[in-house]
DNA sequence: CATCAAAAACTCC
DNA sequence: GGAGTTTTTGATG
């Protein structure tokens, strides 16, 4: 993993743990699961900055009670455009459905490239608001999952995604 | 060139 | 027909 410097990082506080959204002057361009112990926070950020992180916690918070979330902040991701492709894929996927990489794969023009799909999954640099979660592999099995499969199955179940 | 969060094809019971 | 293994495929560092 390479360690992104993004200018502004705030945590988020949810039931599930602390979350730390990471902003770049262009909008929320990380967000991280919770780890074991957290890197320096700023303390002091524009209030650009700060409108977009009052978006991201509700949003976060939303989608951890399996809501969708109303508002969202700007969501700049970096990435190749393969990747932003298949983000931008993901982000049509409705909550409490899932598709496989095959299925986004066919969607960016990749009728082969299911197993790229996957990378850039893992790539995602946006967990949760980019519903990288809700891919599954082909015949409904799990996969696997940057922050852990532990993680992709609650969030599944939470949306009310029942695995076989 | 090696790796990866896949999928289809192919084998063998 | 089903479970396990091998081949094919595409983007990335």
């Amino acid at each position: 993993m390479s360690a992104l410097d993004h200018p502004y990082a705030l945590p988020v506080s949810t039931d599930h743990g602390l979350f730390v959204a990471q902003y770049s002057d262009a909008g929320l361009a990380g967000l991280n699961f919770p780890f074991e112990k957290l890197e320096s926070v700023s303390s002091a950020v524009p209030k650009t900055v700060a409108a977009w992180h009052k978006h991201t916690g509700a949003a976060v918070k939303a989608m951890l009670a399996g809501k969708e979330p109303k508002e969202l902040p700007p969501l700049v991701p970096a990435g190749t455009d393969f990747q932003q492709g298949v983000w931008r894929e993901l982000r049509r996927i409705p909550l409490g459905q899932t598709r496989s990489y095959g299925e986004i794969a066919a969607a960016v023009n990749r009728p082969r490239g299911a197993q790229a799909v996957g990378q850039a999954c893992g790539a995602n640099p946006i967990p949760l608001l980019i519903p990288c979660h809700r891919v599954l592999a082909g015949g409904g099995k799990l996969g696997g999952f940057s922050g852990g499969l532990d993680w992709k199955r609650r969030l599944l179940t939470i949306e009310g995604v029942t695995l076989c």
